[in-house]
DNA sequence: CTATTCACCTGTATT
DNA sequence: GAATACAGGTGAATA
């Protein structure tokens, strides 16, 4: 199923028929597919964030092991720098750049700047499960995914749901990818209204 | 009592003393005084620890009309620095390493670093007496000293007095300072035996 | 002002 | 036993 090679053609087409004439819902979807990279992207790891990790520390402690061999800090003169800026796309297209650095003092390696954000906006709560991704393409990009540990609650199609009334529970059978991108599609027709809903 | 101009006399032959021949338990005796100079250490104020002080905080409070008497802040271009290291010796001849700073949002002095550790070991529960000392000699040395709130129950010489069975209640009307320093030679040789009792 | 960020710190659990 | 990892904290600086 996955066509690597393809994949700069696709990203073309897309574009063109974004802002083409042929922009079916169905092409909209593929679009998000591939912009997303998420087909072609490998999970490096996974954590279940803690009560710290979404509380008013404002940080996510990344597993050492992980840490050390996903995202090295760049060296200056043999020594890690202080920090670094990454930048990981989540499942709409959006960017979240973070500062990531390393804690002498506790010896861990931590996102600071700019996770708070993230925490708020996909109301992270202690339990949910995020994950890390890297795009098998050339451009090696790094993706951010999150996942509520109860699939049932709080997750984005739900809310998505009760906002139109719309019944896509037939969406939920299949897999989180592509139900994110369907509900993806609808709130970027629907910003505003979500964003209501989802600050409650 | 106190001799100020032989003092560094008495160091000399205390060190003869304890290299040479005449190692008796007297001499001993004094070469502890001597080395820990507490006999010419004027106290410089004292202070009845707080519950805040001794529980989770890990900081103590000076207060301020002390910390600004004896303890100043380096300046540094009219402004007093961040912090500064503050070595304190005990009894025990070792050095405690505390942080000290001035905590703008409380307004107040505090030691914070290695605190913890001190209230740890010498088992500080709140209202006990701690005492700051500074040495008369040219050195300056700083001590530190700590007193139960209750004599009777853990203070360090009972604990001596029970691992031992020794006798030494005759101790207790003597001075704190003999004392301390008589159940610290019972502790250097008996090192071990006595922390497995104070960890109790 | 408040909220966030930064660079520290520590107790506890695990190895 | 010691060393490590890290969850849960801090004050201060900054936006």
């Amino acid at each position: 199923m996955l066509r690597k090679h393809t994949y700069r053609e696709e990203l073309e087409q897309m574009k063109r028929n974004l802002h083409g004439k042929g922009n079916t819902k169905e092409t909209a979807f593929a679009a998000v597919r591939v912009a997303t990279g998420l087909k072609t992207a490998e999970t490096l790891f996974e954590k279940a964030v803690t009560p710290s990790d979404v509380g008013k520390l404002n940080r996510l402690v990344i597993p050492k092991h992980q840490a050390e061999k996903h995202f090295p800090l760049p060296l200056s003169g043999d020594v890690s720098v202080r920090g670094t800026l990454l930048n990981f796309e989540d499942v709409n297209g959006k960017v979240w750049r973070f500062r990531y650095s390393y804690w002498n003092s506790s010896q861990s390696y931590v996102l600071t700047k700019g996770w708070s954000r993230f925490v708020k906006e996909k109301r992270l709560c202690a339990g949910d499960l995020i994950s890390f991704k890297r795009s098998n393409g050339q451009d090696q990009q790094l993706y951010i995914g999150w996942k509520s540990k109860c699939e049932s609650d709080q997750d984005t199609g739900r809310v998505v749901v009760r906002l139109f009334g719309v019944d896509i529970t037939s969406l939920k059978s299949q897999n989180d990818l592509v139900m994110k991108e369907e509900t993806e599609m609808l709130s970027l027709r629907c910003n505003k209204k979500q964003r209501l809903v989802t600050t409650i």
